[in-house]
DNA sequence: CACAGACTGGACCTACCGGTCCAAAAGGAG
DNA sequence: CTCCTTTTGGACCGGTAGGTCCAGTCTGTG
């Protein structure tokens, strides 16, 4: 038997258990460092009954992805609206503050996951490839309506500007993770945040 | 028997060839990917050779990882002078090309080590650490000559400045890597650029 | 209350992985 | 040539990983 949605409510709860799990889990240690028994005992449920759910371990991956994809962009409320410069300062102080709390410990959980599937899950890749831009969008938009309003120069490209952003992020997350200092994900963003900043209106 | 330093021109060699064997294999599919059999077979070499001059698996790693920093900045000898804004332009020129080259495949082989290995192995973590800091220096050193003859404002933090721009390296590279697109670290090289260039003299 | 379909538990299988061990070959120094 | 160290080949081992299988238990519906 192949893979089967849940049909009861406490089908539902089961997978969810385990997807949670194995979300926590994946994060912590990693893809490959994840077994589906550390799934199992976490999500105190049976091997029959991962296999109920999941095809095998890369369908499992597929959804953990996706799920980490909505909680990462779930845990930055602000994304709703970076249409002034007060928001887009609060935003970074916010991812900031997320590695503070968390002493600089797991780096990005999207990235990491791209660091160790790109090369090997072409499907995988394009998911994340997916959460990014998922997690640009919000910003280029925000840029766009500040040119809108006049707040941003017109030879802006919030394209770029967006990109480039992230790629802060990105780095100061990768520097932050194996400096295991906080500070150098708010040495990127000071420079994002000026970078963008040189082109205010 | 513990770890053995080779003693002889042969030793030296057998030694060499796993270990390029196995850094490149970790360049294409990772740590957790890559078997020590895998290893064997590329360096032919027999299982015994492998333990004759690594004590284990992490043991090998460690020596990747070394290897890999060398690899990294010896692929970038621009690195020897940048003091001048056209040295930074040329150097980020040729990062760009080399992705470009590559078909954006792999990313940094150093960040990549670091998001698979930071929270597992604190030693690799300290390792890696330590090659971000020698890839780091040149440029801060460069950008402190700058400051002195004139061409960088007085204000500006060489080691802040240096810090956001290796930022700026990784995070384009993690995008390129996952969006398949080697303009993702032109784009963030673009802007590290014209971080930089703004505290001109 | 019956019964079909959804769900669960866990024994079991095979492949592979890191690691051990040891005997044989190579090779340089006296 | 001899002897000792270095180097080499590969059989072997225990543990664990992903994955299969199936019998048994729920559960909602007619």
């Amino acid at each position: 038997m192949t893979v089967a949605e849940p049909r009861t409510e406490k089908g539902r709860a089961t997978r969810n258990r385990v997807l949670d799990a194995a979300t926590e889990l994946v994060f912590e240690h990693g893809v490959a460092g994840t077994s589906l028994d550390d799934v199992r005992a976490a999500a105190t449920v049976s091997k029959g009954q991962l296999y109920h759910y999941f095809a095998d371990k890369e369908d499992l991956v597929h959804a953990v992805i996706d799920r980490t994809v909505q909680q990462v962009l779930g845990a930055q409320p602000a994304l709703a609206d970076l249409s002034s410069w007060a928001a887009i300062a609060g935003w970074c102080d916010d991812l900031v503050q997320l590695q503070v709390d968390r002493h600089a410990i797991g780096g990005c959980p999207i990235g990491s996951l791209a660091g160790e599937l790109a090369e090997t899950d072409e499907k995988a890749r394009a998911e994340l490839a997916g959460g990014f831009d998922r997690w640009e969008a919000p910003l280029r938009e925000g840029l766009r309506q500040m040119q809108a309003d006049g707040k941003l120069r017109r030879g802006a490209d919030p394209t770029s500007l967006a990109t480039a952003t992230l790629a802060a992020i990105q780095g100061g997350l990768v520097l932050t993770q194996t400096r295991r200092d906080p500070q150098q994900l708010r040495i990127a963003l000071d420079a994002a945040y000026a970078y963008l900043r040189s082109f205010a209106a």
